[in-house]
DNA sequence: GCCCGTCTGTTACAACGTGTAGCGCTACAA
DNA sequence: TTGTAGCGCTACACGTTGTAACAGACGGGC
């Protein structure tokens, strides 16, 4: 419904991911706020920012505003709803879809543990009800 | 501890993911019965399966044994545990590490019902207390 | 013992994704 | 008007993946 980019959810690479993860905390920024942000841990000229920035507009991670002459990039969806789908991905191509068997193996491999999942458990129920308006997709 | 191919998580290409799904389905295969198999969906020569298996090796995904002069190639770990590793990476990359704000997008999203969830809760009970004996990794 | 078919190892190559960046154009400020 | 900040376009090197040919090795039948 709003797929205008691109249909696979590839994966970013580590400098997009680094910008993503700067964008994802800090609010909007300029390309140029990113590089300095980012000059510490990896410098980059501002072209290449640029054009990192530019990439992920075209896969749908970040849009960008006008301010001036200076485009602002936000991010285009929440940290979480990109991890929600790319753990949907993998569900869909290692689980055949059943959820259960991913979870159970991420208790088994103590990614998650019972505690939790009650605390979720809960938390959901409340969130649950408070919703449970629209259910289509 | 058995990391002795690869540091990163790797993602599969198409046809390695192909391969893999019919490694995992079929116990070990040989590469020509691998090829017969994915033939209607995907015809390639089996020069080009081989490659992929050895690539796949490479990665630590499947292991070969060698039954006469046939290499015959299993999964090296089963599909579970490599979504469960796949997912706790986009846990720590996306989440920062807390499996909740996930679990509850995931909710959210209508990937896991609240339904599901209860009846993970209680499976997973049961397993927590048949296996409490090993904490170590 | 020799030849053949079968399997494997090696090597190649094109398409694509990603990191990195230069160049030139435009528009606003002095 | 001219300098400069900021953007689009283009390029290129490198790694990954899909695809495959070719050559060497080995085991069996004649």
């Amino acid at each position: 419904m709003k797929n205008t980019q691109n249909t696979r959810p590839r994966n970013l690479g580590e400098v997009e991911q680094m910008v993503m993860d700067y964008v994802w905390s800090h609010g909007p920024v300029s390309s140029e706020a990113c590089r300095e942000a980012l000059a510490a841990r990896r410098p980059m000229k501002e072209s290449t920012v640029r054009t990192v920035l530019r990439r992920l507009e075209a896969k749908g991670y970040v849009a960008h505003e006008i301010s001036g002459r200076t485009y602002i990039y936000r991010a285009a969806e929440p940290r979480q709803n990109v991890a929600v789908r790319a753990v949907k991905h993998i569900i869909d191509r290692f689980c055949g879809g059943s959820v259960e068997q991913l979870v159970i193996g991420m208790v088994d491999n103590a990614v998650l543990d019972r505690r939790q999942l009650e605390r979720l458990t809960q938390k959901i129920a409340e969130r649950k009800t408070s919703q449970r308006k629209e259910a289509k997709s």
